[in-house]
DNA sequence: ATAGGAAATTAACTTTTGTTATCGCCGGAA
DNA sequence: TTCCGGCGATAACAAAAGTTAATTTCCTAT
């Protein structure tokens, strides 16, 4: 029994007191999958409607600017959700990248099983709330940093909440999560050393 | 009946197959709510875990800064759900004043309700689902424009995408949505209209 | 261990945005 | 109708970010 599934039937109980016991006919439509870093979980124009808890690592989804430089939408690490949220949200070709960052480990379900699960089931609906309501989240937060703070600021922010995901993470992605390029990344965290932290 | 009920028992219908006649549970604990323009629906503070779906005008949801400036988060017209995201996804109180624009008809359900009446009715489920992936949806769209746009790119979004609804607000607030100030976005106006659009 | 390549820093320059202030316009209130 | 206040445009300057390129650092694969 992986170490994900305990997590998720602990976080079923508290959310609406199935026992572990009870809770198979969701976890056996669940699947392990296990990345190696830098390799791609979800390609441009996959369709599959994947959601998938991270057991171990980081994740990054990203999508391709007109350009040609890549844009990082989010990180996701231990314990939160991954989704591809094209497919599962528009039933359309994905239009982003999701790729492990780190050897990852997930538990994945296909969201199209876990709907027939939901009709069946319904008692195991409170799981699906919590793993959308924390996406939105997550969502919302970058977006209120996006309107109320600067980049400096926002880089502070990340830097006092995910102090340890910062610091396993390329600052190139980090830099275009922020919404600015590696280069000013690097003169703000200049400015930052220079005026005494 | 008011012309909000019939368009969510459609949608009810279309989801899950509910006929608009059984849906009384979920409607019987809805109210209409009618706000004049500038009145305040939500106060920062409120604990009140509202959700609305507009029926009429615009709503605007804003936060302070800490220069005391206002941060508008987002916007949200007819046909668009509303809900106090504080309350709902963290049960604290509204960092967010929700203020409508013009004359607004909303119909409310209280959220701490609507759990008691999915417990019950399940086959519900699929309109609560509807809501948030709807609100996720949107986050993560503003989100990519972040990442992806410059300011000036993300106002020709915005204009392309929701012209009417542009120019039914103050460019201050669309201003502030963009992350930028009404300065600049008088500047970006300025430089479109020169190279020839 | 070393060589190659990617990532981060730095520099120089351009462009954009923030800030502050002024001005004109429009609309609501007296 | 007139007055007032908010809103948008504009100006001038400072600050920050984008762009391109060179250099250094660090990591990884051989």
């Amino acid at each position: 029994m992986s170490a994900s599934i305990s997590s998720l039937q602990q976080l079923l109980f508290e959310l609406s007191g199935v026992l572990p016991a009870d809770s198979s006919p969701l976890f056996a439509v669940t699947r392990q999958v296990k990345l190696h870093a830098n390799e791609t979980y979800i390609r441009e124009g996959d369709k599959d409607r994947r959601l998938a808890y991270i057991e171990k690592g980081i994740m990054r989804a990203y999508t391709l600017k007109q350009n040609g430089d890549e844009a990082t939408l989010f990180l996701r690490w231990e314990k939160q959700f991954i989704a591809s949220h094209d497919t599962i949200i528009h039933r359309k070709p994905s239009r982003f990248v999701y790729r492990a960052l780190e050897d990852v480990t997930l538990l994945e379900i296909d969201y199209d099983v876990l709907e027939e699960v939901m009709k069946v089931y319904p008692q195991f609906e409170p799981l699906r709330n919590f793993f959308l309501l924390r996406m939105l989240s997550e969502s919302l937060a970058m977006m209120e940093a996006f309107v109320t703070l600067s980049p400096e600021e926002r880089y502070r922010n990340l830097l006092a909440e995910r102090f340890d995901v910062v610091n396993r993470v390329p600052d190139k992605y980090i830099a275009s999560m922020l919404g600015i390029t590696p280069v000013s990344l690097s003169r703000i965290r200049k400015r930052m050393l220079e005026k005494g932290k």
